[in-house]
DNA sequence: TTTTGAGTTGTTCGA
DNA sequence: GTCGAACAACTCAAA
């Protein structure tokens, strides 16, 4: 029997993997491949922080491969090329791989197939990175959905398959394996290694993953639907790099929150487990998007905000501020700091830094994208855009126009004793919490006291935040339909 | 077919 | 202190 060569892509995991899974039941050798294909990304090759996780995972996926007498054959360059190089020199006729959604990997994975096929070969792509394919979920017209409310309650209607298993017999090796890179050479470790006190939590790779999802089923999930907004609690699952990269697969997850339905019968199982499903829908919906509006990573979803009147920032002062965590308001330089140390931020602080960033600063929103990309782990072409374009108010379901965060009575809601700004404020640490999210309003012998040192050891606001929303409802104003200023 | 109501995540103002 | 209204325009689906 000839060989299978399994294209491994987002989708970095063993278990409920149906390429892996359609190459085992073959019955013939199975040859893991992963190919580093930079240029095959197009605008957006994985940033550095990404880049990092990618490292320990494709570590992780080796190891599991080799418990179970196989190994992963790295590769870098072109991708039809690495596979054709492969099959060639082992006589590989099938290749399975799991299918991406970014526009520039759809166009790769159809220029595989057709190219795949011509040699003769049974090239297939697999779903499994979503609960639905994109094309399944149509409106009554049979057109992709831009709200997402009707979306997820369409795609309720629809049945969730269940995780694949891979027998548990071993995968079968080639007679010779082909030459590979060894993981090191691909260089993806960044200079700077992540915050020591999250680098054990962070454990990349799908056992990683499980241990994650486990934890945060049987502790977190019952009080999500409050526990998710508090940025100073470890109320979210976290579990996002290992899904962009496909360490777990949403078939998983789905499946063991409807496992906590077993005794009771009643599913979602709670008011926690439904909110926590709606943000997996959330991922569906940013796919469903991405899918069908391929262009929205660079341009705005609607078209008048081609004219919208974005502030200057001569020098790039303000884009710094905001990149380094110096605004002057605690709560978006924590998160921003969050974010530099650990390559992650909580999703409530997400939104905050991207309204301050577009509605105070009034930045465009691909900056802030731009740097997401560059410094998240869990860093996602779908969901980085839809988040975006959502705080900007110009995607899908957009942001009413006048939903603007005031950063200080966001901080004083969600991190209402100021926990999350010590951590990563520390010049800040010793402020009450009267002052915690407000240094500026702090008497002089508070902030004495506490050492602080306003516009020395901490900027002063850079910029006044009435003010600043005053000139954004302004701005947003004049998008109105005839487009009076 | 047309109309109507609802839609992840907010803030401010005035009663 | 709490409460409701106001702050657009548009998409989608139910009536």
């Amino acid at each position: 029997m000839t060989p299978a060569i399994v294209w491994f892509r987002r989708d970095l995991r063993l278990k409920d993997n149906p390429a892996l899974c359609a190459a085992a039941r073959r019955g013939g050798p199975v040859i893991p491949v992963f190919v580093l294909d930079e240029e095959g990304e197009g605008r957006w090759a994985p940033g550095p922080a990404s880049r990092g996780w990618l490292h320990h995972s494709l570590r992780s996926l080796d190891l599991s491969l080799r418990e179970r007498g196989s190994r992963l054959v790295v590769a870098r360059g072109g991708s039809l090329e690495a596979l054709r190089r492969i099959a060639r020199r082992t006589g590989a006729r099938a290749a399975y791989w799991g299918r991406r959604y970014e526009p520039a990997a759809l166009a790769g994975d159809r220029a595989v197939e057709a190219a795949l096929a011509g040699d003769g070969i049974d090239a297939r792509s697999f779903g499994g990175a979503l609960l639905f394919e994109p094309e399944s979920v149509a409106n009554r017209e049979g057109g992709p959905f831009r709200v997402f409310t009707p979306f997820w309650r369409r795609c309720l209607e629809l049945p969730v398959a269940a995780p694949e298993r891979l027998g548990a017999k071993g995968l079968a090796a080639p007679a010779a394996w082909p030459e590979s890179l060894d993981i090191d050479a691909l260089g993806l470790l960044p200079r700077k290694e992540w915050d020591p006190g999250l680098a054990e939590s962070w454990r990349p790779g799908e056992r990683g993953a499980a241990a994650r999802l486990k934890r945060f089923v049987s502790r977190a999930i019952e009080s999500y639907a409050a526990d998710r907004d508090r940025p100073d609690l470890d109320g979210t699952s976290g579990l996002s790099p290992w899904l962009h990269f496909g360490e777990i697969g949403p078939r998983q997850v789905w499946s063991a929150v409807r496992a906590l339905s077993r005794e009771s019968g009643v599913f979602p199982p709670g008011n926690g487990a439904r909110a926590f499903l709606g943000e997996l829908g959330w991922r569906e919906f940013a796919h469903h998007l991405l899918f069908h509006f391929p262009d929205t990573p660079e341009s705005p979803l609607r078209p008048a905000f081609g004219r919208f009147p974005w502030g200057g920032d001569p020098g790039g002062r303000m884009l710094g501020a905001w990149q380094t965590g110096r605004t002057g308001y605690p709560i978006v330089d924590a998160g921003m700091r969050q974010l530099e140390h650990t390559g992650w931020m909580h999703n409530r602080v997400r939104m905050i830094v991207a309204s301050f960033l577009v509605k105070h600063l009034r930045l465009s929103w691909t900056h802030g994208a731009k740097w997401f990309w560059n410094t998240l782990v869990d860093a996602d072409l779908a969901n980085n855009t839809l988040g975006w374009q959502w705080s900007a108010g110009c995607g899908a379901d957009a942001a009413p126009y006048f939903r603007i965060f005031a950063p200080v009575r966001q901080g004083m809601r969600f991190d209402p004793a100021g926990a999350y700004v010590r951590r990563w404020v520390p010049e800040l640490a010793k402020l009450p919490g009267a002052f915690i999210h407000c240094p500026w309003k702090a008497p002089a012998d508070a902030l004495a006291a506490a050492g602080v040192s306003l516009g020395r050891s901490y900027p002063r606001p850079i910029v006044d935040h009435a003010a600043a929303r005053a000139a954004a409802l302004g701005a947003f104003r004049s998008l109105r339909a005839g487009g009076a200023a």
